[in-house]
RNA sequence: GGGCGGAUAGCUCAGUUGGAAGAGCGCUGCCCUUACAAGGCAGAGGUCACAGGUUCGAUCCCUGUUCCGCCUACCA
């Protein structure tokens, strides 16, 4: 049993690297559905494909990864299936940004060669998060890594497609979407980011056609869209205005008349002016209004949100005027309408006014309500189920207060609008019969951004496409061969939202579907519970006929020390990798896990991480102190028969271990972390590693060889009970340990024992601590060096503890550095002896030379005062017939005993004082 | 506008059936005591946001107020 020699300090770099290897290469994380023991799985939230380890990423994966390591060792049967997300948008958005660089464009590579050079940028750095995720110590079968593109993956998402067209659960249709004018494409409700600013409140002045004196006057916040005003609307109930309804008023600016309308759900007769302009192209207010009363919708923005002179002079708006403004963005239109409405005396006023805007999640762009042709899903029918499987509790979303927030979402779900005009991502399987649709199929020539000449293809409402797995080589109209393959791809949440069953095989029925699905934990943040959990819940439920999983685990946001949301441009980021290079990657694994409580974000400063490196450099150094005695004989004999430090640690470590398993089953990573750092640190180290040191050093003591058998496997369960926290640290230890197996990894995780429980042993070493506790306070207060043996006496006012103290006198000795006598108080010296007192229990120490009392002093009367207002407080109480009467009879003895201690220590101390006062001839 | 969460030591946060206020970090003092100075020991520091209510008793339960977050929303 030859044991390594330790540094005096950890070292986490060269122990992680190697450590990782090692488990990789033997094969630890790989899963089968043909293992022993219970599934257990969980999917990763797919990273994106090109992106790089943040330290939301080290939060959610570590917690991934300590759930896994955990039901590992409890023998079930573990897949962490790893992934990344294509991340359309955001990926093509990175590529065309070097294609800039390099004064192309996608639009002059063309759609093939474009996608081609993403999957080269995809194959250079598409591994950069996997690697990091390695360097955090993740468990994932990586022989299992999945892709949203790959071939399989693909394969669903074509066959879900497909089936929920069949299903009438997809649709195309011509509807008022969020629209990115960066981007070019749709976003979901979801993408667009709402965002609180000043803006300004126009009143304009619309005249009656048949009396321009008369006018109605309307507000609104975007001035420009007047021009494609194609009503206005007042409340039916408005005396104010409701003898207009069905009249006409003349639209400003243009040549236009447009209908006054009665409309009690758009106008709310308090706000504004009680009368609305309805522009159906450009708001989903009025474009809803607008299907009530039948109004033509007048698009006057292009794709790219700006003023479009088709557009414009199809509402009829002034030629002068379409001069000036056609091609502007709103932000130069619209001082120029403002100044032609002012021109003509239509500006009634205009007042500051706070509103919201919508912004691109991706780039944050003001999004623009724009008409166009997309494909939707029918998301009420798939949003039923997925509230019930909540509401019945086969989901459970922890921490619970999240499930309303889910519910609410789900049951107010809009269609979700899943095509997207870009050219990275699974192009939706629907093709267009060119002869057939001719007049639907709009080609427009026009010039990218960067000058290209450009087709744009607009499939209009009314094409009617084929939806199939595969190309249509047949028209079944009219037998033509041409076909027009839709130029959409879906969103990208669309293939995420079938991740926990394509990636474990689906439409293919595999064993490991079977195995696995539903799967066991989700963890993630809140951000993605509407992207992204909400449509696997759906989606699962749709296709698999059963949840993805069963518990959802919402852990916090991470932001800097200041509460701050991390951010690149905020320049208050912190890398996880340069976090594990400084500290190691236990000591931020740990620390993450620590913040984790729930309903509230974690603020990172890296204090904290310093703090659990040095936690980590502790444990290590509770290990080089146990390799400086394992080499004696080591005897386990029955645990009755060992030494009081060793059944109280074990007892201990036992409760340690019935927490932890307690707290990880109900998500409570921080309230694991903290058991075991205070069991680790405050019991293991400080109390007992301090206890046996005694016996250890003795050659002759007879306990020695029973306590290096306790101290060595407290050590080993103690790591055991960690590694989920810290894999690389608790390996590189077990791994000098004497009789250990092939890795900590595949060990037994700790499980609780009541044979091991003493409630004796912690019972007696409360009071040891206390002892100990005043035999240092009055070392420090008599200013006697830490080493000084001291003499000094104990007594206690109670006849079992007096017992008790007499089993712990060598121990209280030792850590007292001195000798102690046990004796009764009346027979302690009555000269030159300081006394501190506590709840019966006296110790004195002798005062030798020339020490200052009054810090001695001052604590006894600090601590009469304090004992005082307890005594005064107790009493108070208890004189109360009511508390006597009512409170529980427990609770009254338990005062009655609080104050008997209490007034106990009291006339101690003021024997105590007297003395001091004595001594220091006052 | 609606909903949710938070307000406890200088800072970050625990506090689970209402019955003596806790931890970590930081701070002060003393110590290089042969596992660890990335350490040890001893301390200081809190009308548990405010105002009411329920109760013998409230940090905890109820109501209201103030101040912060977050989510959500079509007030033009």
């Amino acid at each position: 049993m030859r044991t390594r020699q330790l540094d005096k300090t950890y070292d986490p770099k060269t122990v992680e690297a190697r450590w990782y290897q090692v488990w990789s290469d033997r094969g630890y994380f790989r899963a089968s559905p043909d293992n022993p023991g219970q599934p257990y799985c969980i999917v990763i939230p797919p990273p994106n494909v090109t992106g790089s380890l943040h330290v939301g990423h080290a939060l959610n994966h570590s917690l991934q990864d300590i759930l896994i390591r955990w039901r590992r060792m409890q023998g079930r049967n573990t897949l962490w299936l790893p992934g990344t997300d294509h991340a359309g948008i955001a990926t093509q958005n990175v590529v065309e940004k070097q294609l800039m660089a390099e004064g192309s464009s996608r639009e002059a590579l063309g759609r093939e060669r474009f996608i081609e050079r993403v999957w080269q940028w995809k194959a250079a750095s598409g591994n950069t998060i996997i690697a990091q995720q390695k360097q955090l110590g993740e468990s994932c079968d990586w022989d299992r890594l999945r892709f949203t593109m790959d071939e399989g993956l693909s394969k669903a998402v074509l066959e879900v497609f497909v089936r929920l067209y069949e299903d009438r659960l997809i649709y195309r249709g011509e509807r008022l979407i969020n629209w990115c004018p960066r981007c070019l494409t749709a976003l979901s409700d979801i993408e667009v980011e709402h965002e609180d600013v000043k803006g300004k409140m126009y009143s304009i002045a619309y005249p009656l056609e048949q009396d321009s004196t008369v006018t109605l006057t309307v507000a609104t916040t975007r001035p420009e869209t007047m021009l494609g005003d194609t009503a206005v609307a007042v409340h039916p109930d408005d005396p104010r205005y409701n003898r207009f309804i069905g009249r006409k008023v003349r639209l400003p600016l243009t040549d236009r008349t447009i209908p006054v309308v009665g409309d009690a759900i758009l106008v709310d007769r308090e706000f504004g002016t009680g009368a609305v302009k309805i522009t159906p192209a450009h708001d989903f207010n009025d474009f809803e209004a607008g299907e009530r009363h039948q109004l033509p919708r007048l698009p006057i923005f292009d794709h790219r949100a700006l003023l479009d002179s088709e557009g414009l002079k199809t509402a009829g708006v002034y030629a002068d005027l379409i001069s000036n403004i056609a091609g502007n963005p709103v932000s130069k239109a619209r001082p120029q309408i403002e100044q032609a409405l002012k021109d003509r005396g239509l500006l009634v006023k205009v007042e500051d006014h706070k509103m919201a805007i919508g912004k691109c999640y991706r780039c944050k762009t003001v999004v623009e309500p724009y008409l166009s042709p997309q494909w939707f899903i029918k998301i009420k029918p798939l949003a039923e189920p997925a509230i019930q499987a909540v509401e019945r509790g086969r989901i459970r979303i922890i921490p619970e207060g999240w499930t309303n927030n889910y519910l609410g979402w789900m049951r107010d779900i809009k269609d979700w609008c899943i095509s997207r005009q870009i050219w990275w991502g699974h192009q939706i399987p629907a093709w267009y019969c060119r002869s057939c649709n001719s007049r639907f199929i709009h080609e427009q020539l026009t010039t990218s951004a960067t000058g290209t000449p450009i087709t744009r293809i607009t499939l209009l409402q009314g094409a009617v496409p084929i939806v199939a797995r595969s190309a249509p080589t047949q028209c079944p109209e009219c037998l033509g061969h041409d076909f027009l393959r839709d130029p959409d791809v879906l969103d990208t949440w669309f293939s995420s939202g079938l991740w926990p069953f394509s990636t474990l095989g689906w439409p293919e029925r595999t064993p490991e579907l079977k195995a696995y699905y539903p799967t066991s934990t989700l963890v993630t943040g809140l951000d993605i519970l509407f992207f992204w959990v909400a449509r696997m819940i759906m989606l699962g439920l749709k296709f698999m006929g059963d949840v993805p999983f069963r518990d959802v685990y919402i852990h916090a946001l991470v932001r800097d020390a200041e509460g701050q949301k991390m951010s690149k441009s905020k320049g208050n980021v912190i890398d996880p990798l340069h976090v594990m290079e400084q500290f190691g990657t236990d000591a931020l694994r740990f620390t993450l896990a620590s913040m984790a409580s729930p309903g509230r974000d974690i603020k990172l400063a890296e204090e904290r991480i310093e703090g659990y490196r040095n936690f980590a450099n502790k444990i290590w150094n509770a290990a080089r102190f146990a390799h400086l005695y394992l080499d004696g004989p080591r005897t386990s004999g029955p645990l009755n028969e060992r030494s009081f430090p060793d059944r109280w640690i074990v007892s201990r470590l036992n409760q340690t271990i019935e927490t932890v398993g307690f707290e990880l089953e109900a998500y409570r990573f921080d309230r694991a972390a903290a058991a075991l750092y205070h069991f680790i640190w405050h019991e293991y180290c400080d109390w007992y590693l301090e206890l046996i040191k005694p016996s250890l050093q003795d050659a002759a003591s007879a306990d020695a060889p029973a306590t290096r058998q306790t101290l060595v496997d407290t050590l080993e369960t103690t790591l055991r009970l960690l590694h989920p926290f810290m894999p690389f640290l608790t390996e590189e230890i077990w791994q000098t340990l004497p009789d250990h197996g092939e890795s900590i990894v595949v060990q037994p995780y700790p499980t609780p024992d009541a044979s091991r429980r003493s409630a004796d042993m912690e019972q007696q070493f409360l009071l040891l601590e206390q002892t100990v506790s005043l035999l240092r306070t009055a070392r420090v207060l008599l200013n006697y060096s830490p080493g000084q043996p001291i003499q000094f006496v104990v007594a206690h006012d109670d006849a079992t503890r007096r017992e008790h103290l007499k089993g712990l006198q060598p121990y209280f000795a030792h850590l007292g550095r001195g000798t102690a006598d046990l004796i009764p108080t009346s027979s302690w010296p009555t000269k030159n002896l300081l006394r501190l007192v506590s709840e019966g229990l006296s110790v004195g120490m002798t005062v030798a030379g020339d020490v200052d009392l009054q810090k001695a002093l001052d604590r006894i009367l600090k601590q009469q005062e304090e004992q005082a207002k307890e005594i005064g407080r107790l009493e108070g109480k208890l004189a109360s017939q009511d508390f006597a009467a009512k409170a529980p009879p427990e609770v009254v003895a338990d005062h009655r005993q609080r104050l008997h201690s209490l007034r106990g220590d009291q006339s101690m101390l003021a024997s105590s004082e007297t003395q001091l006062r004595a001594m220091r001839g006052v």
